[in-house]
DNA sequence: CTGACTGCAAATAGTTTGCATGACG
DNA sequence: CGTCATGCAAACTATTTGCAGTCAG
């Protein structure tokens, strides 16, 4: 079991929520893949897996897990609704490939000096922000030629 | 009128769309809000005074202003979806009161040195980005207390 | 054992499409 | 006047809720 896969069994087990095979596949989807995922396509790649599941299980445990913060939105690039994707777990930001929706997360930006300028100009008390670069990865730069 | 309705509408006709008195009221609604609306807020306000509106009316005039870039999408703070604003019409971001919608555009926010840093680690070819920012603003501050 | 979880079905919400009528330019 | 736009109804898609049976702890 990957480390990540751990940790948030871990994070589920300490909330008191409990482990089903289902929770587990879930969960072991989201972390063993690369780009985000819809509700829908999550729900398609687990039921090859395991038919019986339902699709009302797949939201309950992405709201689980979004409770839990372990996994977070992606909104950019007309990707948005509710597509997600499995975090490492401190604050962070995505680039993302409008092409194939691969998501490489980064930190490091350094947001404080705009954000206290904006507040002192517009009185606002700021609590969080939302970053997301959109452009073409590596790969599909290639293909593009 | 308004200067901004002034060029949302000439936009419109330069573009040959032709101007119906719906198609007026929804963009008089957008310009005089502050805050962002979903497509159903403002089919309610245009409906009070147009009560023969439908809703679809409604979505397609938002779909010409956004093909137009007339208006742009809000996404921060669980107002996903398709909330719209009215736009100062060069690249700008947005600030965003989580308590009354209030949006306050702002611009001047220089992200291509992390954009060239990102772009160098990752190898993405970044067209581009995201920003928005999330907070109260001053008179739901003074609410809270 | 027992309360939490699942899966089905049905309800709800949001958005899109088809088509006949009406009105802008 | 012709063409584009409107509004209704209906189709779709995405998400939520109610409920009886089931299972993890």
């Amino acid at each position: 079991m990957k480390l990540i896969e751990r940790e948030v069994v871990t994070a589920l087990r300490r909330h008191g929520y409990k482990l089903t095979p289902q929770r587990r596949l879930v969960i072991q989807t989201v972390v063993s893949t690369q780009n985000h995922l819809t509700p829908i396509a999550l729900y398609e790649r687990v039921h090859q897996v395991y038919p019986n599941i339902g699709l009302v299980t797949i939201y309950r445990t992405l709201e689980i897990l979004a409770k839990l913060k372990l996994i977070c939105e992606v909104h950019a690039g007309g990707s948005c609704g509710s597509y997600l994707l499995k975090r490492p777990l401190e604050h962070h930001h995505h680039l993302i490939c409008s092409e194939c929706g691969a998501v490489v997360d980064f930190t490091g930006c350094d947001l404080s000096q705009l954000e206290q300028r904006l507040s002192l100009e517009t009185g606002f008390e700021i609590n969080d922000h939302l970053l997301e670069f959109i452009g073409l990865c590596q790969a599909c730069q290639k293909e593009a030629t």
